[in-house]
DNA sequence: GATGAATGAGTGTTCATTCAT
DNA sequence: TATGAATGAACACTCATTCAT
């Protein structure tokens, strides 16, 4: 455009790739983002860059995305969801409740570590960033809802304590083990996993009053 | 740039300011950026915006600090030892174990709210500068040893049980606080603050087996 | 800053300089872009360039001015400001009315000739950028502001139609003078400057029903 | 751009399309080419939008013109076809001729204001493209000759100051009116159109000395 | 010591145009 | 002929840091 003043109101979304050749492009180049965020951090995470480490030129970054945000969230996301399903307790320990805690806890764990320094960093950004906080207070409440579903069972099955409030009791025990992570992976406190695993149970266990199963 | 600490040292490191006046203008950098740290986050704290909230010129920056990281690190460090200098005086000594839990978490969260958003932003935002990783452990520490010696007492009175690894359990349990904190202040999870002191108190309790005194 | 979302309020807005060399600075960038608007139109019209041309860096230019279009309003002020002055009949005709009309349609069309391929320019902005066209809007206010004035005496003189409104008169005889100015700069109509001035003076004449001095 | 007309013929000039189909297609990009720069301006302008607006794909843009500019030429040529034919048929005939005159005034605003947005927007914005200046220059002679020779009649008739040369006159009186409607229109000067109309109107034949009908 | 001007590499984004299918 | 993906130079702007006075 000649002048350069004056912004246009309609600026074209980017849609969904029709074309397989599209999806491809499209999938490499989340795939370039979330590797680049994993590998290097913020610095790596610019439209250059990871258009280049998806093999496509610049601009097509901006055909699939509307912005460098907008590739941020869809990774986070995907992130989140992977994650999710991953820490899903084997239904092999259905029927001891403290296997199951145990089970969740090393689950979370382990997803975390493997899969999230994207959430790490994104808990960065989301200080300032709003949609990144509504996003993490999604992902969040995933948790959050089946934890409580899970104690609720078990209070219905008469195996821990009526009297909590499953919804926050969960807030408060995930809190518990997001932070575990945090300090075992981020801030690098040497302690052994697998202790904390089995520490972190206990006091879940004893926190909600679980009962041997009768 | 934070992750740019292990300069090859070529330029004249500023040195402690030997004037009163040199003294006042260092200290009024410091105080500005801790303000702006706390009140605006990472996007206020430029040095432009530091030297300017300081009401000194902005190449005055310069004269004090080698970088914008090196501003950092002091606030840090100041923020660390008024945690500490705090942490001394704390009124840890007697009466109704229960209560002093609930004490404890509520002045936990509060401090967390008011002081220490320096600390949080750095916890979540600087993780590739190892100076700062450690001072925050260091910080850590402080709270996880004074944690694990009441539970230790308690153990010893008979008050609490007596198969928890003290420092572990510490550790796990303030990371359930902390994270908490996280979750409302930062992340603003629309929850009452009171109701969550009362619930993780609780659930301490509960936790540590916590018995009411003969 | 490694967090790329999020944007910061407070973004300084720049000052006028308070030195010699900072005055000198942002006086030669006034200059290269006038320049470079005038010689080159909107494509020449880059801070780049316009840093370039005025020998400083690039950044130096975000220095003095808020964005490209703060310099392009400073310009525009600057060029129509200039072309006001330039344009003031000069006091020596004061007794012939006639003349002093002819006086000011050449002056005018000498001085859009001469300084204002920059306003040329801008009329197209305007089109999508509010800003400039209140700026326009203001510069047309002082033509039509002195062309009242002068109808209104000639009226009180009882040598003009004293049935015009004075302002609306203004108006529509202003607009004629500029578009034709627009007609034989612009798009070049092969036409004589001066017998263009000598035609709509002696239609301006007529128009306003101009009497000869008693 | 428009400034980068006369390119080397490298690649294969879009020629008339063939099939009925394909003149649809043509003929949508046409129409939403125009439409597009009345509603929205240079900022709606591109091909994409353009493309989007006829409900063609991207790419079959470039099927029917060379270039971004091409459509805008394509346009403008369109636009100024209408106005030849439409001129063809002016209601130039007969009456009171300062009635006509009103008439003419009131209708060449309203033309102005809403077919052809387009010559506005060249007009002021495409002062480097030549094949468009004098496409414009062309529009324009067709209503100075039409000017021109209603006024000549009117002096035949008796009814005009004889001195006036009729072309330069109409070229003036019609910069006047045309002026009249980018103010109203593009700089958006708050003046009631009516009120305009009826002044100019009364300007112009006091300009060329109207006098009533015998 | 203090000032404020100067620096310039880096960032996110746009868009006219080309190309493979 | 039609499609939609791909291209990449160009642009406006930021900001930590350095420099001349």
């Amino acid at each position: 455009m000649m002048v350069a003043m004056g912004r246009s109101r309609t600026k074209p979304a980017p849609s969904a790739p029709v074309t397989a050749r599209g999806r491809r492009t499209r999938d490499a180049l989340v795939a370039a983002g979330r590797e680049l965020l994993e590998t290097r951090g913020w610095p790596g995470f610019t439209p250059e860059q990871v258009a280049q480490a998806a093999g496509v030129s610049y601009g097509t970054f901006y055909t699939y995305f509307e912005s460098k945000d907008d590739l941020l969230r869809t990774v986070v996301r995907m992130v989140a969801e992977e994650m999710f399903a991953e820490s899903r307790v084997a239904p092999d320990t259905a029927g001891d409740p403290y296997a199951r805690i145990v089970a969740a806890n090393r689950g979370y764990l382990r997803a975390w570590r493997n899969a999230s320094r994207v959430l790490r960093l994104v808990e960065r950004g989301a200080d300032s960033d709003d949609t990144l906080r509504r996003l993490l207070l999604e992902v969040r409440e995933l948790y959050v809802h089946r934890g409580a579903e899970g104690l609720r069972r078990l209070q219905e099955a008469g195996l821990a304590d009526p009297g909590l409030d499953p919804r926050m009791t969960a807030i408060v025990l995930g809190a518990m083990v997001e932070q575990m992570a945090h300090v075992i992976y981020a801030l690098r406190e040497p302690l052994e996993e697998e202790a904390v695993v089995e520490h972190m149970s206990k006091l879940w266990a004893a926190a909600i009053g679980l009962r041997a199963q009768a």
